[in-house]
Parts: C-alpha cells; structure tokens; sequence
DNA sequence: GTCTATAGTGGGATAGAC
DNA sequence: GTCTATCCCACTATAGAC
C-alpha cells in the first residue's frame, strides 16, 4: 500500500478514501487486467487472428505489465466482487479460436498460462530459446485444427 | 517457521540451528521435492509410460502436496543452492517422452504446470471437467508423437 | 480527499541459558 | 539441539484534524 501510494503521489492512508481494504483493490485492479486483456484478445480474434497471433497477444500483454498479470492470474480469482461474466468474456478468445472446442480451449489456456508464469519467473532454463518452444506449441493446436477442418498439412 | 515449528513439535527459533535462514529452508524444501518429483517422473518413463502416464503422474503428484508443489514451482528458483544437475534431471522426463525434443518438452513441462497450478488454484469454472482438459492435451501430445513415428492414428 | 500519528498484528531472526 | 525472551521491522488499517 505505501509503495502504491508512493507511486500515486498519495500517502498510503489515503488510498482507504477509496478502496476499504487491500483485498478490494486488489478485485479492482484484477477486473480492469481482465477486461484489457479480454478487449485486447478479442480484437486479434476479431481481426482474424488464429492460435499463433492469440499466444503471441497473449504473451505480450503479460510482459507489458508483468506485477499485474500475476496480480490477475496467481491465486483465488475473486469472482464475487467481479463484473458478471468478465471472468468468462475474457476467456471466449480461446474458446473461439479452438474452433470452440470447451477442453482444447482450456488446453491452450492453460499452455499459454504455463508458458507466461515459467517465463517471467525465469524457470527456462538460461540458455533455451522461448521462442521456439512458443512455436512448438502453436504448432500442435494450428495441427490439430487444421486436421480437424479436414486439411492435412503432412499429405 | 513458527507454524512450521509447532508441525514438528518444536519451537521457531530451534529451526535456526538446522538452517540459517527462511531462505535457506525453503532451497532445501525445493530440492527435496524436486528429486522426489524426478524420481517418480522417471519411474513412470522407465516402466514405458508415455505422455497420458507421465501427465497423470505429475498431477497426481501435486495434488498429492499442493504446498510443496507451489513451493518448488513459484518464483525464482534457487539454482545456486541446488544439487547440480538436479533441475535438468527432474525435467529429463519430459525430454523423454516427447522423442527427446527440447522445444516440445517445454511446451509439454509447461501445459502440466499450467493445468496443474490453474486447478491448484481453483481458476477452472466451477461447472467444468479438469479431467477431459488433460485428456484432450494429452492428445495433442500423443497425436503429434505418433505422427512423427509414421502412424496415422485418423487414416 | 489529503494529511499525521498511531494502533495492532505478524513474522524473521538473535541471544543466551540449559 | 532445545528452550524462553525479546528485538526489530514491515505492514494493514483506523482516528481524527484540515
């Protein structure tokens, strides 16, 4: 609270004149990452972004602002002091671009969560190349997908 | 450490004639399980487990300890207060199983942690099945492994 | 809506006796 | 290697003036 408050410009009492405790800013601030990152998802989906341009977003958005993502992704998710049906809304992107597949969207999701907290906590070991092992794994869902659509790239 | 403490029937302070420090304490937390993790990791690869098999057991074997799991996987990891080689060989089993691709075991390591510490947490929506997520990464895996091999698993 | 002052709590760590 | 006693610091949160 005081770092926060220094970084406002405010001292860290005052911050209570708007949030009545740490945990309620805490819900504030993890419902406006999830709607950035959902309007950000969403317009490469919209754009007609596939599984590489949604991971590669993905990815972005986390080490553009790497304290809230973890604010927003680590731990309980305080569902009850969010907007109704946020939490889903900023999902949808991988729902949508799995061909709405509910488990291969969870999937990916997961992979990308996997990949961004591993990153940034620098669990790769020193030497590996991120990049490639993002392109592994974009590689298995656009497989998948495209064989599921019924073209077969390896024909 | 005092909660720590009264788990072993011991006051706080006596803690310090077994470790220096907090930090200290939790490196070597961290790398007891890690090589617990190796060893069953591996056990499950020597007896000829695939990815279905080696998914299962690392989930399993967090569920089993969901405390020592965080603890080995969050955060910075201690590399300078482990056993060298320790952290490649409690990941090798990833390496094996994926056809010894390095790329491809990351994105394996990193779909299982990113299941595993999303479940641990609770992020899933309430209605969902983890179970059929983990089987349908498990066949993203095991579709493209059998593929490379010369098997056409939909011909 | 900001401030100062302070309450209250918890946690890491040390000193030194036994 | 255990204990008691204690220090010290950081942190959340409240009270009340302005």
């Amino acid at each position: 609270m005081r770092a926060l408050g220094d970084q406002l410009g405010i001292k860290a009492p005052s911050l209570y004149k708007h949030f009545i405790s740490k945990d309620a800013l805490r819900a504030a601030l993890a419902g406006t990452a999830l709607a950035e990152s959902g309007v950000g998802l969403h317009s490469v989906v919209d754009a007609g972004g596939g599984v590489v341009e949604l991971l590669d977003a993905y990815r972005q958005q986390a080490h553009a602002n790497p304290h809230l993502y973890r604010l927003a992704t680590t731990g309980r998710l305080p569902r009850a002091d969010l907007p109704a049906g946020l939490e889903e809304w900023s999902g949808a992107p991988f729902f949508l671009v799995t061909g709405e597949d509910p488990h291969l969207a969870q999937a990916l999701w997961s992979l990308a969560h996997g990949m961004t907290i591993l990153e940034l906590d620098q669990r790769y070991p020193s030497g590996s190349a991120p990049e490639e092992s993002w392109q592994a794994a974009a590689d298995l869902f656009t497989t998948r997908l495209d064989r599921h659509s019924g073209a077969h790239p390896d024909a």
